[in-house]
DNA sequence: GCCGTTTTCGGCCCGACTGTTTTCAGTCG
């Protein structure tokens, strides 16, 4: 698929026109872009059929480019451009306080190309002699550039959402503060985060300011005002608090909650409706007509309250004025863990010990799935311990049959070999409930090779799970290519479900492709894939993502009530 | 450059904070 390199090429001319201070092109470039990177469909195909024009934002222009793009493998107007100014944008844009602006200023009277120049610049004081420039920003920039190498972009979802919460409770502890919620990108549970954003109802402001600016955690005060303050706290990251009335929360939970994308949109929906929103409320005529709570705020807009994990500009305000979201999976409707981790192979605790935990979670079912030896797990399973083990799991089930109220499920993870065969004995599987198959090694081949492999494997009828399907690591590897079409078909084919890893590092499949999987009617499970108690309660993780990719409970095979997901697996 | 249930031309999201200004531009979210 070209759609990636499109928008890629796309967004690279808006960042250079957004230096030339065109304003109005550069935003139609991005929206462009923002199209074809969330598009369901092939980019190619939906050329070759002469439908570029339908697609929002895309007219006969930007079409023109974009089937240059996919003919040629390259853009000659953005050539042009890049000639125009040499500068490394993107370095440059991550200095935080640099913008498009300044990069030309610097471009052009200083010939600034890269974080290296900026740096030389500010030293020799050039920075300051330049018009509408002071000493102030030079000693911004040369701070700024060493955060910039520092690479303090985004992290995991599952290492600052703790940090959230815990600045929450430090907030509320003020009595002046009514209620704090965490907004941002956190709120709408994206894989990765650059900050937190904290939305304070407080009757007293600059004691709120204060407090927050005074937390021990705080290394640095970026920016202190009366309605909003930014700080840098330990770990590099940056934390926002703004500070509202009762009657404004509403509305500033959903600007501040976003996307950016997602806020566009709707004040365009508002502005069509003749009424003006922004942080503060909906306004007819500057007369405030909503604002307190989000379903309000929506409800003046005429339109149902997306989720929001639903609020990535990907459709769902559309939906939402039909009246025609999703009815996402809940985060209590999960009622079993398939692929579990004990210390028969790499796991940290005894079968029992996670069996205690999945009752204490509310689960129905659990399978247990270590390991079966292979060349990258030295601490696998072999074929004596699955036997022993499957007598344990036994007694297990039969000591807390009355008492426990859960049904633990054999199982293993195996290794798909070079070949697209099980690394096991299959006469070994017949004994057992649910078998995890899983790519981990022989990773160089190229597409075709990966996917027939998967596609093999997926057609052995042992098979129940596809384990972390593309084997991505976020912010580490990007995972393998895969014809995902080919797998998606042999999954409705065969019955295998598509796994949604739940590990905070891998969320994989991830939120896009959940989508494209329950459009083609593929069935997933959700999965904590835990090597530790702690581990189990990643569920929530994943579950997030499959909301993130429109999934609904029906999608979702651990929603089941034990009955009918043995029923649904030919499970005894 | 795109778009239209007021439009095929004239709009295009909006406000807070900072630094450099003396009324505003740039950046950020």
């Amino acid at each position: 698929m070209m759609n990636r390199t499109v928008a890629m090429i796309l967004n690279r001319v808006a960042d250079l026109l957004e230096m030339d201070g065109a304003d109005f092109r550069t935003k139609a470039y991005r929206r462009a872009a923002h199209t074809v990177e969330f598009l369901p469909e092939d980019i190619e195909f939906v050329m070759n059929e002469g439908r570029l024009e339908e697609l929002p934002g895309i007219g006969k222009n930007i079409a023109k480019k974009i089937q240059e793009i996919i003919n040629t493998g390259s853009l000659a107007y953005y050539e042009d451009l890049k000639a125009m100014f040499p500068v490394d944008f993107e370095e440059l844009m991550s200095v935080e306080g640099i913008g498009p602006r300044k990069i030309k200023l610097f471009y052009e009277k200083l010939g600034v190309r890269n974080l290296e120049d900026l740096e030389y610049a500010a030293r020799r004081h050039k920075i300051q002699r330049l018009k509408g420039m002071g000493p102030k920003t030079e000693l911004l920039i040369l701070k700024n550039v060493r955060f910039a190498r520092r690479d303090t972009g985004r992290k995991l979802l599952g290492q600052i959402m703790p940090l959230g919460k815990s600045l929450k409770e430090e907030i509320e502890k003020l009595d002046t503060v009514s209620k704090v919620v965490v907004a941002g990108s956190i709120r709408r549970r994206k894989e990765t985060v650059g900050d937190i954003d904290l939305l304070v109802v407080a009757e007293d402001h600059e004691s709120v300011m204060d407090h927050l600016t005074g937390l021990k955690v705080v290394e640095e005060v970026i920016a202190k005002g009366p309605l909003k303050s930014s700080v840098r706290i330990k770990g590099d990251v940056e934390v926002d608090l703004k500070v509202f009335n009762a009657e404004s929360f509403g509305a500033a939970m959903v600007y501040f909650t976003g996307s950016k994308e997602t806020n566009v949109e709707l004040r365009r929906v508002a502005i069509s409706k003749g009424l003006k929103l922004n942080e503060y409320g909906v306004y007819r005529d500057d007369t405030l007509i909503a604002g307190e709570t989000e379903d309000e705020v929506f409800r003046a807009l005429d339109m149902d309250t997306p989720e929001p994990e639903l609020r990535e500009n990907r459709g769902e305000v559309d939906a939402a004025l039909r009246g025609e979201l999703p009815d996402l999976v809940d985060y209590t409707e999960i009622r079993g863990d398939l692929h579990l981790h004990t210390n028969w192979s790499d796991g940290k605790s005894k079968i029992h010990e996670m069996a205690k935990k999945a009752v204490d979670l509310g689960y129905e079912y659990m399978a247990v799935t270590d390991h079966f030896k292979s060349i990258w797990m030295d601490n696998g399973m072999d074929e004596r311990d699955l036997e022993k083990q499957l007598l344990e799991i036994e007694s297990i089930n039969e000591k807390f049959e009355d008492s426990m109220d859960l049904c633990v499920f054999s199982g293993v993870e195996v290794d798909i070999d070079s070949e697209g065969h099980l690394n096991i004995e299959s006469v070994l599987l017949e004994e057992i409930d649910i078998v995890v198959a899983a790519l981990h090694s022989g990773l160089k081949q190229n597409k075709y090779g990966l996917t027939d492999r998967i596609v093999k494997v997926m057609y052995n009828e042992d098979v129940d799970v596809l384990a972390h399907p593309t084997g991505r690591k976020i912010l580490e590897k990007t995972g393998y290519k895969l014809d995902l079409e080919r797998i998606f078909q042999a999954a409705l084919d065969t019955n295998t479900l598509l796994e949604v890893n739940a590990d905070p590092d891998r969320l994989d499949l991830n939120d896009v492709i959940i989508r494209e999987a329950v459009d083609y009617g593929c069935k997933l499970v959700i999965n904590s894939n835990s090597h530790s108690l702690r581990d189990m309660k990643n569920m929530e993780m994943g579950v997030a993502t499959a909301r993130r990719g429109w999934a609904e409970s029906k999608d979702i095979i651990n929603t089941l009530p034990l009955k009918s997901f043995k029923k649904s697996l030919d499970l005894n």
